[in-house]
DNA sequence: ATTAATATTGCAAACGATTGCGGAAACGTT
DNA sequence: AACGTTTCCGCAATCGTTTGCAATATTAAT
């Protein structure tokens, strides 16, 4: 049935007039007569004639369509990003187009290539941890694409929206010293990775304000559930009276809870723990975590309206801080 | 600095050839002088110039692009089936558009008519919960699109990949009468939903096969974490002697065997618990619950194999089936 | 009735690429 | 020198749509 959708040709024809009067007619043109417009659009109607938009894409050089690029889908917090985009991008008639480097630069790389060739009128991004060299990117830009940067984001003056890990990494410490923590071990992130580097920042100001000691032990590079089984066995094992765990995300703080568990420790009377994140296995673990909500909705909707602007000719690179929100759970309880 | 990006034509101008010319040296094509080629080619490569798919999506009257629709982006399972599809995907050629219709019929017609719009070479599916009237997909179908469905698939005579859910329930269950259930309550989805009553047939021919009495009232309909703990209160207060759980999914069996620790229940020793679908919570559960994995990527694999096969004309429709794999944890250990 | 003004409509180029066909050199053959 | 081949290249149409401009038809003004 490879039927061809139907154009604004096969209306010119059936209805014997140019194609250029039923464009202008489909499109309230002063110039063309009720009349005509109205046997127009009824046609188009009934046949239910939708415009081209390769067509136009090629046309307007504009594709109305949008990228966005996210190392990973099955994280919670990218899903939410890409949920946020849609929303504003659907509302200004955007159409977005969803790129998943899966953490590969080399996947990156190739899709910034297909990226061009299908000519989006802009791109959100969030880079994979292998990426180092942007320059596939900042080429880009030097082309005339608007780019706006989210969450892995490059150094520089370019736009970006930022998650801010440093609050949210002292608050979710802060928050754990008020809950009566004295020794609180963190869970994290390469330093070589910003978010590792800013949460752990976050960590030693924490502890600082609150003039508790901060030892080099206490800070382990542990950032998923597996490494955080071994992890918490050999810590409390060296330092037995330690009281709370601040992980880099929801996973590893949640290794931690059921390695103490296994420990025979209660939590959260012996030991309280924050994940960061709020992943939806947060939500369910036993007991439910505390953690840091990235507000990924919120995260996406700003960095479309961004882009926006920038499509529109604003230039000036800006950046924006999304503050965290610390969503309290059962491990982080006062126990009485 | 919105310069164009660089066009046969401005080849052309430069190397003083027509653009047929270059369009042939590009291609390799025999007419063309080993001379005149390479000219073009290294211009084309030193200004690296990338040919303008919409172009040829016009002029093909083909995108190289195929869309995908699930409705949740959040759901491992989907995201894996995202990933298959995209493995298959660029290794012959083509790009994968994800359309995320958020569980709305309105937003799942408003994007196959952008489908329409963008021309589109095929389309893989898995329909909203709200989707019961499915004619906005076979309209497309009328019109020549191929179509391959999969998981939430309509009823008919469709290509679709269908995972075997009745077997996989049937497994389930088998494993926990082996592992000395002898009272199973099953939460189930909705029977207006293909997977609530597959699923559920499986339980019950299960619990057949092994002369064990079935329960109106061992059936729950109940398919998300908070309806689970609620479900599992009322069912062991009734039914306290009941030693086995059967899911629908893993975060409602999950539901469950926290209500059941705070009930003072053992798992496995008291109570034996299965999931379905191998979610990331299920492997951080505590215990660590025994599911059933749904093979997303195969699934994906299988999907774009089975539309690229349509959309080289073979038009019959197929239905491939993805037997279950049971994965099995602590909850559902055999206790001596 | 003639001219001017206005209301409608169509022609054709453009967006970037492909491709059938025809044409112009350059060559070899007699 | 005249012809046929071969080699290499350009013209122009095409995909579906928009739009400046020219052209025609209609009406009003004289």
């Amino acid at each position: 049935m490879s039927r061809h959708p139907i154009t604004i040709k096969d209306l010119a024809r059936i209805l014997n007039v140019s194609i250029s009067t039923v464009s202008r007619a489909l499109k309230d043109h002063p110039d063309i007569s009720k009349a005509t417009k109205k046997s127009v659009q009824d046609l188009a109607r009934e046949l239910n004639y939708r415009p081209n938009e390769i067509a136009l894409s090629l046309k307007n050089r504009r594709s109305k369509i949008i990228g966005i690029m996210v190392p990973k889908l099955v994280h919670h917090f990218f899903s939410s990003v890409i949920e946020g985009v849609e929303n504003v991008a659907y509302d200004e008639g955007y159409q977005v187009m969803i790129y998943h480097s899966d953490e590969l630069l080399e996947r990156e790389k190739q899709l910034t290539q297909s990226f061009m060739s299908y000519r989006l009128d802009g791109l959100i991004v969030s880079m994979s941890k292998e990426t180092e060299d942007y320059t596939h990117f900042t080429k880009l830009s030097q082309l005339g694409v608007p780019i706006v940067y989210f969450d892995r984001v490059p150094d520089g003056e370019y736009n970006k929206i930022l998650f801010d890990d440093y609050q949210g990494a002292f608050d979710a410490v802060e928050h754990l010293i008020e809950s009566g923590c004295k020794k609180i071990v963190h869970f994290g992130a390469p330093q070589s990775m910003g978010i590792g580097r800013k949460r752990t920042q976050g960590y030693k100001d924490a502890l600082e304000k609150y003039k508790l000691d901060f030892k080099e032990d206490y800070v382990m590079s542990c950032d998923n559930y597996d490494q955080a089984l071994k992890a918490t066995q050999e810590i409390f094992e060296l330092y037995p009276d330690i009281d709370g765990v601040f992980a880099v995300n929801d996973l590893t703080a949640i290794g931690a809870m059921n390695q103490l568990h296994k420990m025979g420790k209660a939590i959260p009377k012996d030991v309280k723990v924050m994940g960061f994140s709020n992943e939806m296995s947060s939500y369910v673990s036993l007991p439910s975590l505390s953690t840091v909500d990235q507000r990924g909705i919120e995260m996406g909707e700003e960095a479309m309206k961004l882009l926006l602007k920038n499509m529109d000719g604003i230039t000036r690179a800006e950046v924006k801080t999304i503050r965290a929100d610390l969503v309290i759970r059962e491990s982080t309880c006062k126990v009485l």
